[in-house]
DNA sequence: TATATTTGCTTAATCGTTTAAGCAAAATTA
DNA sequence: TAATTTTGCTTAAACGATTAAGCAAATATA
């Protein structure tokens, strides 16, 4: 019952008495292929259960109608909610999708981009480790003449389209939000400044700082990985302080957790003695207790966005013209952690 | 700088004066290349920077060193694990991932794997959707004579190799547990009874409860699609009750987050009055108040397990054999929920 | 009616690798 | 020294699809 060989269109081509070449184009639908043998081709085509072999017609055509996906983690609400609408988009116009993941690490990344390469990916979309600071392998990826887009983790100097959120303004609306609660001391847990997004929240915090007239002390400004645990770790440093601050404005959700761990252990009421507030609209954010306020992304838009743009790209590839700069307002989203007026 | 066509055998064998065979051959390490030669290859290899043509050499050799992979979603710490684990295993013996998300729907989980089959991939590796019953596009991959391998979401009826955990004894457990704890009267939000791993959960706690000579209500037993929303309403209903329980088991932790949302809301004292206990040890279970008792499905071992299993298949295609079933043990990770001596 | 155009195909080359088969030269064995 | 084996390559045919070029037959145009 099991075909073990599989159909090819030489095996249709053979049954209809055609050449193979006739059934390519009349799979295709071919204007010089009369109805008739077309109507004959796609029912014998099904008969048979052909498929197409894709390598084949890959390698022929010279692309593989794959597109490759770098991301740190898929296991963040944000990131697999940018891909699973850049695969909406791009699925719909017959591309097919491989994802890798880095790991926040520099090495996993340039393996990821050796196995898209090797696999001849049409093009990548990728958002960057926090440890990246070589682009090397970013460059390779450009002098194979493949489209490369960058979303949420770019990097300025690469010179190629990115799509993110306005960080900077994101962290003066934070900011604003804190003083209109009354606090007077605000803290930054902020990621490491040589990525992108992070240096651009922390140039918006001390800018925002500043036009408040509050103290920007070098104490309130910590340097973190980001992670649950150095949350933690950057919490208790602030907390031990001899002015420990009255607010806290971390820049990602789970080392926002991190510090809400240690506030609660500590007793430490929130957000009457010290408000909370992260970024990224993680699901769980929503979810402790107190809830906290955070960052929404929109992830949705930023994954159509960047598959619009792959698009466009391998169209015109030779469109050396305007890079593509999508940078879309994020949305505040205040809870429990840092509303005081209730 | 940046060559625009990509340098192939050809262009190697060209500049060393030998034929295009040889140059394959020598980058495979063939015994009848001299060591001169492959010296001399691998040297002009790298100094063209060289890149083979993957989509050449599967279509040559029938095998795309491509593996698929399909799961209701990524954004789980569960099956972000669990591909994380596959990975690893599969990209040490020169095998890609293609990872695709059903999104718990059947018919996404159809064009995925037409989608994967359509990219020629040498096997898939899957977890099946939820609302997933008719088998015919599972039955369509093994007509195919590729490897298929389940893991977690499973059925019996497929005939193909499978990787889990013990859920019947992992309700067992449970259900031991809370007795323990003193509680007398035990619900079971569960999953849909199709699904194998929800039934064999269902059919532990049936068992248990009998075992244990606790009242088994059918009042108490209640199917779940295992969403937050849902374990919210089913947890009402379970309120709702005349003689409403003292602990809830629910099969899924985001449902049983649900559940813990709705008992803060009414003021009801967790585990004091209700214990509850979820299932899958997402992380979120350990972080939000009261913390989630839960049980952990070693995601590792079953991701490179099933990696193992792949690889086993297409080493010993034609092994008809037996099939393999690796059921592990789950552990149950008591915490602030369901633990009423403290 | 003669010529030009369109229709509906076929032929053959190609994409870049792999590999079975073959063949001369070098090395080994008898 | 002659016969055999091994070494180190080459030649050519695949893999399955696509496509430029070509060519009869049918149809349209002058």
């Amino acid at each position: 019952m099991t075909n073990k060989k599989k159909t090819t269109i030489k095996d249709i081509a053979n049954v209809l008495n055609i050449s193979p070449a006739a059934v390519s184009k009349a799979l295709h639908d071919d204007s010089r292929i009369s109805d008739k043998t077309k109507e004959a081709v796609r029912e014998v085509a099904k008969e048979l259960n052909y498929q197409p072999n894709h390598l084949a017609s890959a390698l022929r055509r010279g692309k593989s109608n794959l597109v490759g996906l770098i991301v740190p983690r898929t296991n963040s609400n944000f990131f697999s909610s940018v891909i699973q609408n850049i695969e909406e988009v791009l699925n719909k116009k017959g591309y097919n999708i491989i994802i890798t993941q880095s790991n926040e690490s520099f090495k996993k990344e340039c393996s990821n981009i050796d196995t898209l390469l090797f696999t001849q990916v049409d093009g990548i979309i990728a958002s960057m480790a926090n440890e990246t600071i070589n682009l090397e392998y970013f460059e390779k990826i450009k002098s194979k003449g493949i489209p490369l887009i960058l979303f949420d983790r770019g990097e300025n100097n690469l010179n190629v389209d990115y799509i993110g959120i306005n960080d900077y303004d994101s962290s003066h609306m934070i900011v604003e939000h804190l003083v209109k609660q009354g606090c007077k001391r605000i803290a930054h847990i902020g990621g490491y400044r040589h990525t992108r997004i992070f240096n651009n929240r922390i140039r918006g915090y001390i800018d925002a700082i500043k036009k408040h007239n509050l103290p920007l002390e070098e104490d309130l400004l910590v340097e973190s990985s980001l992670t649950i645990e150095d949350g933690r770790e950057k919490m208790k440093q602030l907390l031990a302080l001899k002015k420990p601050p009255d607010a806290v404005y971390v820049a990602a959700d789970y080392a926002a957790l991190g510090a809400l761990q240690v506030l609660e252990e500590e007793n430490i009421k929130v957000p009457a003695d010290i408000a909370l507030v992260g970024f990224g609209n993680e699901p769980f954010t929503a979810l402790v207790t107190p809830s906290i306020t955070t960052v929404n992304q929109h992830s949705d838009e930023i994954g159509k966005q960047a598959a619009l743009t792959f698009l466009e790209r391998v169209k015109s590839p030779n469109k050396k013209q305007t890079l593509n700069k999508f940078i879309l307002e994020a949305e505040l989203i205040v809870r429990e952690s840092s509303n005081k007026k209730r």
